[in-house]
Order: structure tokens, then sequence, then C-alpha cells
DNA sequence: AATGAATGAGTCTTCATTCAT
DNA sequence: AATGAATGAAGACTCATTCAT
């Protein structure tokens, strides 16, 4: 160790991170994630995320700039994750958009795109973003790319089938749909099932695009 | 058996609260909810109340067991506001089933049944309702009570129509279209503007009442 | 009302307090000791001796100077009471110090010498005498006077049955014996029976004076 | 099921405390006990504990629950350390069960047996058992224990003397004069001072079990 | 790298006291 | 005389952060 005065210190140089580093890192935030689904946003604290990661208080202090830094990354990549997983069904369902954006509802609900974990975050997130500009631009990147997918889908789709459809609009519902029942599904899920969710959505879907609807149709 | 007066003790009497307590009750209540919007629910703290309310500290203590049940109260008391709203703008909206969809729909993105305030506070509510029962029964009580109200005016609609539809399920479609459609706003008001929510819910309506939409319609 | 300026205002008169005033003072002393055996000297507040009561908080300022001088008061109420219950038995039990001796100790044991609440207000009084000068004042004054009578009574009992006895150091004993089992059956009255603490005592004085004994005789 | 390693949540393994720990604890139990006899059951506060063992207010809720439990276990360690002098004393004592319970009266008035601050303490112990049932449990078990011992050695003795004696009695009569002494000097020492108490102790015994006691004795 | 000891700011709650009515 | 509304100080507890080891 040098402690000779006189002598320059060396700089810290910034290193690339090393195996162990980017592990830690992904532990706690996966930790952060379960306590944040576990016990609300609020409520989350930092001895509750390294009981979580199985890790002593002091390492945040090691790996993130503090605990509002580790939150964030955590969310952030819970968004990244949540944007591939509905990637990878859209991809899944072939290329008839109206199949794509069917695929996108039922990947809405189901694992991996749905768990009750993501859910509940996601709750979290949108009902604490208002309140944290971070947060805000999160939630606001996930849903702007995630629309501008589902509107061309519905410009297509709707295309195919001959119809005049606001597809930016019709977007913005699809999106705000969705998020309402997963929102509501985690209040009360008691009242909002999943499989109810799932079926209203196809149900919308088919309304919108012209095709025979559960919801709604002409008595015969 | 000792009977003297002075050593009976005093049945404690529960009276009616005085005048003066209802108004700061009210108005405690009502600092909570301007705070609960300003700063979110889980950063509301009894500095930021009292302060709102222009009272001490030591005054919550007075007229309630503490910050969680004034803080409940206040929620409690707005949702019993915003479902007087909603029936208000549904009750002037004549007896046609049809125009008092559109009513509430109407009433849902203009004041008094939407503010800003009652929005953010509702999403605070919807987003901590997980991990909090109270909160959860707060809301399962008002959105019971509204699909309720929304089913029976759509199975009047779509009788008057001729359609069959499955009343249930769209109630529950309609609420979380609005609950999804507030969220949003609160979250991102940037992208989700509030005539293009009430523009997006009117034409799903008419979707699912088999009129004319301008989300969708045949090409000419 | 006088309210002219430039004109001498009258003094405060310090009259004899009314009747009324006499009454709520001795009320409100009551509800305090009645608290102190209650919950404790150190729990005891001001909305509980005014509930008690049967008054409302303010009035404690109306009639005392605040809480601390109320409690002093009526602790000092309190002592003054307990000695007149030993005097009164004392007197009812003949002119023989051997026969009064004991009717102290009888006394010490039962009503109206001895009621839980009197018990447990001595606890609560002898528990904090050492941190509040004043309380030590008023244990003091108590047993100073007290054993000056019991020592009296002693000298006279040894005298009429040829002792001789340290009748300073025996009234102590006989001081602390007491204060001993009531302390004790007020922390643990399951351990420390009333019965059993008025035979111990009497067993002892009967020693003390040279009687026969229930504690100890010799085995024949 | 998911056995990512990731997310597994490592279980919360309990670890016997460390030196350190230990040590802390320790010293704010002591500390603890300082400020009890120092300030009384009911005025000590977390500030005080903490500024008398030198350490910041936070850091009682590293080590224990809450002030609550400090303390509780402050005053149960005391009352251990308390019963250790006792027996240590009687073993000093030699065998002879005359002499081991006048050993017990003169350590209960001089130290390490008696000290200002076991006496202020244990004041402030008998004072509050009423109304603390954890404390009560306490007060009980410590005299339970003693009185038992008590009463062995009462027995021995009688019999060996060739008398009759009550033992279970006498020793509950020996516990509650050793303790009325206690309070008694806690509370007024200038009435009630330690040589009078030890001296009186010993003379009672003496009339209990036969022998000549400096207390009474017949004239000659 | 990892721990957990220690800190102190922030928050809620209790409560004696004051005072207008 | 009596009420109870209002205050503000004091206390306990939580928790993110820092740091020595």
């Amino acid at each position: 160790m040098e402690t000779l005065p006189g002598l320059a210190r060396r700089k810290p140089q910034r290193r690339k991170p090393s195996v162990i580093a980017i592990e830690r890192r992904r532990e706690l935030q996966e930790a952060a994630i379960r306590s944040i689904a576990d016990k609300g946003y609020a409520s989350v604290t930092v001895a509750m995320i390294c009981d979580e990661a199985g890790f002593s208080r002091g390492l945040i202090g090691h790996y993130f700039k503090g605990k509002d830094a580790l939150v964030l990354e955590a969310i952030n990549g819970f968004t990244v994750e949540l944007a591939e997983a509905t990637r990878k069904a859209v991809d899944a369902a072939g290329s008839d958009p109206y199949d794509r954006l069917h695929a996108v509802i039922k990947s809405s609900f189901s694992a991996p795109g749905f768990t009750p974990e993501k859910a509940a975050v996601w709750a979290a997130l949108a009902g604490s973003a208002k309140w944290s500009p971070p947060l805000a631009e999160l939630y606001h990147a996930l849903w702007t790319e995630y629309r501008a997918g589902i509107a061309r889908l519905i410009k297509r789709a709707a295309a195919n089938r001959k119809l005049q459809v606001d597809a930016t609009l019709a977007a913005l519902l699809f999106s705000q749909m969705i998020e309402g029942f997963w929102i509501g599904w985690v209040a009360d899920p008691v009242s909002v099932k999943k499989a109810d969710a799932e079926k209203a959505c196809h149900g919308m879907l088919d309304l919108l695009l012209g095709a025979p609807s559960s919801l709604s149709r002409k008595t015969t």
C-alpha cells in the first residue's frame, strides 16, 4: 500500500467490470425486482433487497451508487425483458398481422410475457411514474415502442381487411386496454380474472378488425 | 360496596362530533388528497398534510387515529365522490342507455368526473392496492358497483340494437379501458392525451354496440 | 367588562375557593389516584385523569397549576388518608400497646387501611420517590410519623413485658416489613398473599415482644 | 418450477452473533441499567441510554428490537447478576445454615450484592412490575428462587436448634423484610440507613432462630 | 470483495399546556 | 365554569448511507 507522501496517487481507473461484478449486479437487480413485486415500490428497503439477494447491506454501495440507482436499473432491465418477451411471442406467431396482434394479447396474459411478478412490478411502476421522472421515462419509452409496433400491425391488418382504421389511436386503445387489465388484475385479481381479460381483449381486437367477436354480434 | 359519588366512575359518553370537528376532519382529508396527488401515496407525510391544511402536526392525532387512518378515510371519501360524479353525469344524459354510456365516457375525461388530481389519486390508489388490503377493498368496492351499472346499461343498449353482447365481460373491458387510460394519462400525459383517450373510448363503445365508429369502418 | 385603557386593573384577588372549586379539585384528585392505581405512576396522562373524572382536558388548568401539581396533591391527600386509617384502627384497639401493635398489622392488610388501590398507589409512590423530590418528601413524612408512633408502642409494650428492646430499630423493622409485604403483594400477589403477610407480621411482632409466635417455637 | 440460481432465494441464515455484537449488546444493557438507576424506569429514553453508552441513537435498533426489548433484557441480566451475588456470598459462608442465613443478610447490604445502583434498579423494578407483565415475571422468578433457598436454610437451621419454624412463611418474611429495607433505603436513605437495616435483619433472624438478638432480650 | 457496525436525518406519535368560546 | 381545539416539544423507530476491517 503506497502511503508515502509526495508520491502521485494513481488515478482510479474505470475498468471493465469483472465477471463477478456483473453477476452481483444482476443478482441485486433481480432481488430488487422480487422485493418490489413482494412489498410494493415504496416499501422496498435496502435491507430487504440484500436479504433477498443473500448479501450484506453494504454490498449495494459497492455495485451501485445507491438504492435508487439500483432500483432504477432493475426496473430498466425489467422493461427490456418485458419488451423482449412480447417480441418473441409476436415473432413466433407467423407473418399475418391479425395473428400477430392476437399473439400479443395472448402473450400479455400468459407466461413468460405475463407473470404475477411482472404484473405487480408493472403496477408499481405505473403507479409511481408520475412522481418519479426516471420511472416516467422508462414507462414512456416502453409504451412508445410498443404502440409503434402495434400500430404497424393494425395498419397492415386493416389494409388486408379493407378497413379504415385510425391505427395510432387504435394502438393507444390497445396498449391502455392491456394496461388497464394488468393494473386491475394486480389490484383486484378476484374481480379481474386473467381468462376474462384475455377474452375481452381478443373480442375487442376482433371488433376493431371487423372479425366475428365473442363480445358482440348481431342477433340471428 | 362503596357508592361514594366521587369514587364512582362516570361512563364515558360518545357524543356526536362537533361542527368544528367535522370541518377539521374534512379539511385534513382534503389536504391529504391534495398531498397524495402532489407527491404520491408513499411520500405523503404528516407534516405535508398539516402544512397543506394549515394546521400544526399534532392536530391529526386529535381527529384521527393516526396518519394511516386519515389517509384511508380520505381515499374512501375520494372514491365516494368519484362514484357520485359519474352517477350525476349519467343521470344528466337522458334515458337512452347508449347515450348514458357515452356520457360515462365523457364524464371520465372531463371535470368534475375527471380532474388531474382525481386521476393522480386514482393512479396512486391502483398502484398501491396490491400491497394495502384496505386500499384494495376500496378499489374493489368502487369498481364492482361501477361495472354493475355499466353492465346494466350495456345490456339494455344491446337489446335496443338487437345485439348479443356479453354484458359482464363488456363492462369489465369498459372499466379497464377507462382505468388504463387514466393510469396512462397520469404516468405519461404527453403520450396519452385526454382527447385521444376519450375518442378511443367512444369509438370502442360504438364498435361494441354496432354503431358507426371513428376507430374502424369499412372502406367505401 | 372593563377594557378602557388607562384604568388601573384590579389586582386579581386570591379568594377563598368556592364550594364547587373544592369539589372539582377533590374529584380530580380522586380520579388521579384511581388512574395511578390503574395504569401506574408513569403512565398517567391528563387525558386519562379527565376521562376518569368525567371532565374535559382543559379543566385541570383551572384548578391546578398543571398535571404534576395535581398528581402531587392527590398523592399528598392519599398519604394523609392512609395515616388516618391506621390511626383509627389503632385507637379502636384499646389501650394495651401489644394489642395496638397487632391492630396496626391487622389494619395494614384489611380495608380500609389496605385496599388494592391503596397498595398500588403506595408501590407507585415508593418506586418513584427516589427520582422525585416531592414524592420523596411525602414518603419520608408519612413513614417518619408512623415509625415514631410504632416506636412508642413498642417501648411501652416492651416495658410491660420486662424486655429490653431497641424500639427505634424495631419500629424501622416494623415499617419496612409492612412496606416489603405491600410492595411484594402489588408486584406479585400470587406469591405474596395477604393472609400470609399478615400472619408473618403478627408472628414477627410476637417474637419481638417475647410472646408465643406462630412463626417459631421450641420443639416440645 | 424455475430453479435458475439468480431467482432462487437464499435461505436467511441465523448466525451466531459476532464478538462485537455481544459486546455492544452488553454495553447497551449496562448503559440502560445505569440510566434506570439514574433517572428512574419511566424516564429512561433512547437518547439517554445511547449517550450513556457512547453511541448514536440508531444503534439500539441494530442490536435490539426496540427500547423496550433492550430495557427488558437489561433488567433480566440484572436479576441474574443479583441472584449470583447472593449465591456467592452464601457459598463463602461455610456450611452452617445459621451462618449462611446471616451471610445472605450481610450480602444484602454490602457490595457487590448491594450497591446503590442495584438497589435503585430494584426499586424501579418492584415499583413498575404491577403494570408491566414482563417485569412482573422477572420479579416473580427471582424472588421465588430466592425464597426457596432461604426456606431450605431456615428449615435446616431450625432443625439444628430444635425449633419448629414455618419455613415457607419465614422465608417470605425474610424476603419481604429485605425488600422493604431496600425500597426504604432507595426512597429515603436518610431515614433508612444501611447499617440499621442490616442490624435489624440480623436481629430478626436471631429472634426467629431462638438466638440472642440485639433487637429484643429479657431484662436481666 | 464482502461484511455488518455505526450514524443521523426524517417520520410518526404522544401529550401537557394554552386559549378562544 | 367548562369545553375541546390547537399547538409544539419530545420521544421512538426506520432506514439509506458510510466506513473500518
